[in-house]
DNA sequence: CCGGGTCTTGTCCATCGGTACAATGTCAGC
DNA sequence: GCTGACATTGTACCGATGGACAAGACCCGG
């Protein structure tokens, strides 16, 4: 464990993070999902193909992922951290930098390239300001707990996720999903899903 | 630089936070508008009144701050991370978990409470639209069959009634279900439906 | 004070959903 | 002929989900 790898597509290596970690070991795509495990740290170039999909593999088996890119851009950023990746940065950056991304990044933490976290973030708070401001006639027989619920739920979480969303026990998610699909006339989650994104898309 | 502050409004002080740093000093929120500078690592309670602009003010001048909640929510998270915090979790998190959290926003890292990350990330890469937005179609990566499957969820049908529909066994629907989890990076039903209906109403 | 509505939580249970281990057959391409 | 992608189905497991049958706390109008 805590070794480290990268995976160029076949291109040359990176100076600047060799420099910050000489010992670190080379791995193509496929020697990664045969022998990446538990705790590795591990460097992808999103440079190369179906790295996204590496990355989320790698990550599900409880590797330290993180991603270099030649040309950061916001998108890839989401889409690396989405992918479970905890650190994106610049594939130039220098090697204090990474090393101080591999500090953070194994303790739990997440390192994007700051300029962009601005960004990120400030999209994450104005896309849940629009969530939040959603309303609709769909919900109007509700009461303001359903309402919540219902939101929160249409986001695509689990009852054991609104439940700690909105502080209160799972059990109680239940009990408010239960008098929505009884007062909505529909039987589950999906309806629910349905019901209120058809609802939002007549928005003027 | 570098010593510690925390906010509480008048109430009690945090004894798993006393025990991570015993040697922080303790401010109130005007001291800390006074006394405050570059560098210095900050603790807010997000109990006290107008924690958010105090945040702002404090992140702005160049102190490292994190937020601290009794009742972490996801929206509240967003709402510190915007504010310029770096990191949040919950008030009465272990001291070890709280030294790493230091560790990591002490150098230019993002700490959050990992489930409430997940939801940020996937919450912010979700409303612009998701991997879909790499590509021109959500579907285009799935074969044949599967694309099939996935619209006919998309409806809202169970396992069971995609099967009918299909004429083929239930097995059968989540095996195909199973690959379009993997392919699109989602881990279940509820989000195939959110990723469909966004790419509906997407306007380029 | 009492009834009704709302919010909250509990236990129990049948079912559904997703995944991990497969296997079988087809069909296109090298 | 063999390999790889695709479609199909099986068994088994376990967490998530929704309903049944409760109960206590709070508040508000009658």
């Amino acid at each position: 464990m805590a070794q480290m790898f990268i995976f160029p597509p076949e291109s040359g290596e990176l100076p600047r993070w060799r420099e910050a970690f000489p010992d670190a070991r080379l791995l193509g795509p496929q020697q990664a999902r045969a022998q990446v495990g538990e705790g590795d740290k591990v460097w992808v170039m999103s440079r190369l193909e179906g790295w996204r999909e590496l990355v989320m593999t790698l990550s599900q088996r409880g590797a330290v992922v993180s991603v270099l890119s030649q040309s950061p851009t916001y998108a890839e950023a989401l889409s690396a951290l989405d992918a479970g990746a905890r650190g994106y940065a610049h594939a130039l950056s220098p090697p204090e930098l990474l090393r101080q991304m591999e500090i953070v990044i194994s303790h739990q933490g997440i390192w994007v390239w700051p300029e962009l976290m601005k960004q990120v973030i400030g999209g994450a708070f104005r896309a849940l300001g629009g969530a939040a401001s959603l309303h609709s006639e769909v919900l109007e027989g509700l009461t303001e707990r359903e309402r919540a619920v219902a939101l929160v739920v249409a986001e695509g979480l689990s009852n054991k996720e609104v439940a700690r969303q909105l502080a209160i026990t799972e059990r109680t998610v239940k009990a408010h999903l239960g008098a929505i699909f009884r007062k909505l006339g529909i039987r589950d989650r999906m309806q629910l899903i349905l019901k209120l994104s058809h609802q939002e898309s007549e928005v003027p």
